[in-house]
DNA sequence: CCCGGGTCTGGACGAAACGTCCAGGCTGGA
DNA sequence: TCCAGCCTGGACGTTTCGTCCAGACCCGGG
């Protein structure tokens, strides 16, 4: 049962809800909270079964940091059926005085994240990773290095030259990977290099940083 | 000029070539090549200068591996403009006994990547990285776990019993301090004890994780 | 007082990793 | 074609690692 009264404050912001929500089209929701009474204001969109009036569970924003201007977010969310969003948060007033409302709107990453990988995996030139196995070490942070160099120059591994590898095990040094046991033969297979190469390279390395 | 005689392989395997170029859109090159003379047959959506009978380069096929069927790639090429390519190629025989074609198929990864970025931003619920940025010394973090465990139990260095060293060795280990080269005999230093005694509590440590 | 279990110590030692060196091989340019 | 520069695989001496052990030390119990 529509209220014959709506809220001033649905009036005033209606207009933004519903504009956000046509622009992000069918994979965002848009809800206009009552921060008084914890309630559902409005809806647009809607991806749960919320309607006005319904409780607002809106605790969740308690836990997260204030963020300075009243906007919470881009934080995750998980919705029962497995799918995930993305929410952004932001507390409205208005100069009439009237008790504050909450926009949030939240939108389904899944079909953005299944296209990404869609477009990622054709663009992919080799399979994406071998992945040996969830190692959060240093040998990622090697890869990290590595890659983040072949991006940046748009070079692939097989087309370095020395001062390629050079610049590399620069940062490879500066970044302490050098300093871990039985570092360097793993940077040397990575660099598709032998063991000796690398340490030749160090060792141009040092002598170039003493001039 | 075009000759008047095309080669007969031409007309087998252009129809072909113009449907791969048309499917996959501007960003897409096309090469037939011979691979007797090693010259361009035809070319479709041509991102570079090549012509029919001009040479193919087609020489770093050879570093790829034979790959079975006669498929290469995908692999990746790089344009003197800096364009990405990922590329394909297959060795083409007919029955008729001719000498046999390759054809290449050179995709332009750049706009694929870039709208995968795109998209991938757009989904992300936040920053991807919280990047410890500029991991500081080995040695710092050592001090850290040291001192921390001293502050956490009001225990000074002088008053560490066996469960207190081991407590201390279980963080270290745990962040990765010990993977680091010569940190054992510092840990020792700064732990007031020999190198021998940090190696038993290692060992121990590992003995009891083992049950 | 002496004893014994538990712990740390310095030193020794084989095994592994480290870092250097050299005699080739490969490649791209003069 | 030769040359120069770079990379390679292997060999080799050195350093570091990790283990072992005999003895010193501490401390509570008999």
């Amino acid at each position: 049962m529509p209220a014959e009264t709506p809220d001033p404050r649905l009036r005033t912001w209606s207009p933004v809800c519903r504009a956000v929500a046509l622009l992000l089209g069918p994979y965002a929701e848009v809800v206009l909270h009552d921060a008084a009474t914890d309630t559902v204001l409005g809806i647009w969109n809607p991806m749960t079964a919320r309607a006005p009036g319904d409780p607002s569970l809106l605790g969740e924003l308690d836990e997260l940091e204030p963020a300075a201007d009243g906007v919470y977010g881009p934080y995750e969310k998980l919705l029962p059926d497995g799918r995930r969003l993305s929410s952004v948060s932001a507390v409205l007033t208005d100069d009439a005085g009237r008790p504050p409302a909450v926009l949030c709107v939240n939108l389904d990453r899944g079909p953005l994240e299944q296209a990404a990988a869609l477009l990622a995996g054709f663009a992919a030139p080799t399979a994406p990773r071998p992945e040996p196995l969830f190692e959060r070490d240093w040998t990622e942070r090697m890869n990290d290095v590595i890659g983040g160099y072949v991006r940046a120059h748009g070079r692939p591994l097989e087309r370095f030259g020395r001062e390629d590898r050079l610049a590399v095990l620069r940062e490879l040094d500066a970044a302490g990977v050098l300093a871990v046991r039985r570092a360097v033969p793993a940077v040397a297979t990575a660099l598709r290099v032998s063991r000796s190469t690398v340490y030749t390279l160090l060792t141009d390395l040092k002598h170039e940083s003493e001039t």
